[in-house]
DNA sequence: AATGAATGAGCCTTCATTCAT
DNA sequence: TATGAATGAAGGCTCATTCAT
């Protein structure tokens, strides 16, 4: 790897920090010089605005997505467990550091309008794994006989409204709990 | 009422709609002064910051939120017609054009730190209410018997994550429609 | 007396506190407006700047410092208890709570070039008082036979030094009052 | 010596000038880029303040002053030369076009009550070096004998008086002459 | 006389961005 | 590639001053 290459990536992972931090909007280039020791101009070879430093950074985020649910459904893994090992990731994603993260994303999804398509196509690719586990479910007998595409747009919305709000709001741990029994209650048969 | 409280509901007013349409944090006293048509003088004169016209808005706005809902369970509507009511409300947020207006709370709530409280207050009232409505159906055997504490809180954030999706992600009336149906569903008895 | 001489007389009252605290150039009409619970239009009515303000103050000062001096010569007052007490108010205004009055007339004479007239002629008028002093000393035979000229320049330069400094440093009474006898046993025979 | 440091010095030395015009007060960052051609940004990158450009002067000025005094007075220089050196360089200073400089010092010392030890260092530093001079002239005999604590700090202030009211009244080389004398005739025995 | 709303000018401060080195 | 000096635009804020009431 070469040494600019290694410096993109050095920015980009400082900067996570700071958005998460602050917010989209609240950063500037300033910042990040100075989170990354580097000058002006230095950060200016690399990256010219926030924004395109935002932007590489979720398109690293989705590369690293790959799911590893189709794994799991291949090797019979109990669609319960499937599941709860997805509510225990958004939970942690609820309760960890990333929580400004979160709300950051909602920002720059809310502020540049010409980058709205990848919030969606972030959005349609964790309801394409939803989907998956719970048709998995299905199938297998374990989950009840909702109509998918409601309920997934159902629980991926909880699941946001968690993590939005426990990005501005004080929720406990226990409050989040008792929303992964409830879902949990909902679906499962019996 | 006097010259310059008049002003100030104007600017009140004026200063909503470019909320909803910029968010919070980008929005700068020249902005509205250039929406009110007043000087900059002339605006400082009754506001300093964006953030104390953003905070007259929220608490005009809990004032202002004098729950109806005693009145009409006093009434013995139906807790159906009530909680239809409740959700069409929800809905109108969703798709209305304030959409950006939730946004901006959102980020408001997340720079100022020190005003969170406003929201935790404004979310608490709302569960109070949510609260209040669930509760009469139990009463009136037209609800099934969730935990009401757990069942208004699921709720709440439901209808929290589709606004919030809807101020930055395209939402179609469907879909929304969609989810109070499966809201609806899941409470009432048949 | 009528109501409006009233209200000017108290302006001016409250202005010297105000000069005194803040010095000429930092205040602003604004704090006037403030110190006498007058509004802006109302305080304009009477003076419509602060150098106006500086000056009525100056010219009052003036008309006030009708000399006793001639009164206590007639009276054949020893030059050295005449003398004494004259250093007296010196020093007092040096320790007094009006330092940073005389402070604010310095800066007024720098900033207000066309006004510096007003200095020379109130320092003219002190050098009169105490040239008066001086020479009746001299002629009673209390006082050493210096150059009268040359001496209460160097007397009121000597005095004007030390309240100057006195607003700006920190001076003990101890120091003054070396002074002071330094002064008299300057001038006073035996 | 790099370019930073050269614009710093750069802008200190056209600073002087305009505090000793306009006083410290008055002096504006505006005036500051006009006068040395910098931009807003380009000055804000060296000093953010006029208080800052100031405080760096008055630091300079400071480290200039080493002192020349011990070395004449070890050369066996007789005092009266040495001191009547000492009054030139005063003389030059309350008439050069340094006057308002002496005004500006002043005002700094007034208005930034946290800056205050500045000044106090500044006039202990000024009497240090008097008293050696009275000392040396004391030991030589050429002076007669006086307590050089109240002497000096008397000499100090009628000076510090003539520079102060030379920025503000219209004072004759030739006054400044007498009062000269006068303290020479003070101290120089016959 | 007095009030206080409104204007507009002037200064402050912070950045994104460029550029010579 | 990297540095950091410099520019200029954008927005913040505070007043002196005017004016309708």
């Amino acid at each position: 790897m070469k040494k600019g290459q290694k410096t993109e990536e050095f920015i980009l992972k400082k900067s996570i920090k700071i958005f998460a931090e602050k917010g989209y909007t609240a950063v500037t280039m300033k910042d990040i010089c100075e989170a990354t020791d580097l000058s002006r101009g230095g950060l200016y070879r690399h990256y010219s605005s926030t924004k395109e430093i935002f932007t590489a950074i979720l398109d690293k985020d989705i590369e690293d997505n790959g799911s590893i649910v189709d794994e799991v459904i291949q090797q019979k893994v109990p669609a319960k467990v499937i599941f709860a090992h997805f509510l225990a990731g958004e939970k942690e994603a609820a309760l960890g550091n990333n929580k400004g993260w979160f709300f950051a994303v909602h920002e720059f999804a809310f502020m540049e309008n010409d980058r709205r398509s990848y919030l969606d196509e972030r959005v349609f690719h964790a309801g394409q794994i939803l989907k998956k586990i719970l048709r998995y479910g299905h199938e297998k007998g374990e989950f009840k006989k909702f109509d998918i595409e409601t309920l997934s747009f159902h629980i991926l919305t909880v699941l946001d409204g968690i993590k939005t709000s426990s990005s501005v709001l004080s929720i406990s741990e226990e409050t989040i709990d008792r929303q992964i029994d409830f879902i949990e209650e909902l679906i499962y048969i019996n």
